[in-house]
DNA sequence: CTACCTGATGTGACTGAGTTACATCACGTA
DNA sequence: TACGTGATGTAACTCAGTCACATCAGGTAG
């Protein structure tokens, strides 16, 4: 593994979002990068695809989460608890340096829509991810897809509001109740509709 | 308006849609592009602020249909009423020419991870202009949020079944069919769940 | 201790996206 | 006919990302 110095993703990570933050996302070259990681442009992209992708690596992680979460659900359970465990399992790798993280990419994410684009293509390979777990679970694959657009919102949301604060508890709690108050909300959604369609 | 040969805008996205589909997205060079459309690898980039928005042109449309769709229903309806006609709303402006781009565009963005990125954004662009309209109308943000997803979900859907079958109605029923079975999933899912929690 | 083997890195050249400053040209108008 | 305006062309440039090839650090076998 570690032979020369060790962590070249990590130490790239650290490089762009300090170079970023200092200079912006477009102001700084990926060769800067690089050399400000101790390395070259060239092995910058033999770890990652490309300038963007530096800040968002790791998310594969949230799949695999995602889906062992729903599918650690006992039998019989209702939709919404399955949804539950899957969202909750995202929260579990998440301690004070994630927190820090979040603050710096929520800011550049603000200021660019080229990251914004590819957060939100990440966003939806894990909805996509949470929906297909649901849908083995769940005979609906409508209900499946709703669930996990849910879901994610409330992670989503979560995240950000808990990364905001400064004293919230774990995120997970904060997860929860955005999720619950998600619940509530669709619940009073049906009930104004009584009768839908003839 | 137009003096040179009309319709730059038109002539590229033909061009672009042209020459992506015989030799594929990334085998094709802008310049190729621009000189298929007879101009110049520069007047291509004042007219598209890059490549791939050469072929989702008129997305800003759909946001003011949708946005004027919610707007102008009558007071006293069900959320879902007010979901109904913002995504209706959007099917107005497909026929038959739609209905080939579409298809194209369809076969480009299945071998496309860059395309798809651009085509997530635009969703989303769409569904967060559907969100806002729909929370001036429904005092639970929440609730405006869901109901946009899966509005949004709805047209998606509708659309791709219409533009891949060849004989179906117009666009807007097949819209509301889907979008009906989405309440029906949903009413379900709370049947489901009588009490979510203490 | 030496000779390899392997995997991570560096070098330099290359393609193509997107930008920019400046020139040009088609058309309408005075 | 001269002028103004907006759309286009030209050419040079920066930077993202790729590629072929060289190198170097460390482990392993003899």
């Amino acid at each position: 593994m570690g032979r020369w110095e060790p962590d070249a993703r990590g130490r790239l990570l650290r490089a762009a979002l300090e170079l970023f933050s200092a200079r912006g996302y477009e102001a700084t070259t990926a060769a800067q990068i690089a050399e400000h990681a101790g390395l070259t442009k060239t092995t910058l992209f033999r770890h990652f695809a490309d300038k963007r992708e530096i800040l968002f690596q790791g998310q594969e992680l949230l799949i695999t989460l995602a889906t062992d979460g729903v599918a650690g659900v006992c039998p019989d359970s209702t939709p919404f608890d399955l949804l539950r465990a899957g969202v909750l399992s995202l929260c579990t790798p998440h301690g004070t340096e994630q927190r820090e993280i979040g603050r710096q990419l929520d800011a550049l994410l603000s200021s660019s829509p080229e990251l914004q684009e590819r957060a939100l293509f990440k966003r939806s390979t894990i909805t996509a991810a949470l929906r297909e777990a649901l849908t083995t679970r769940l005979d609906d694959p409508r209900q499946a897809g709703v669930l996990a657009d849910v879901g994610i919102r409330a992670y989503y949301e979560g995240f950000d509001s808990w990364v905001r604060s400064s004293d919230d508890g774990p995120l997970a709690d904060v997860v929860n109740r955005e999720l619950q108050a998600y619940e509530a909300s669709l619940i009073t959604l049906s009930d104004a509709q009584p009768a839908p369609f003839a």
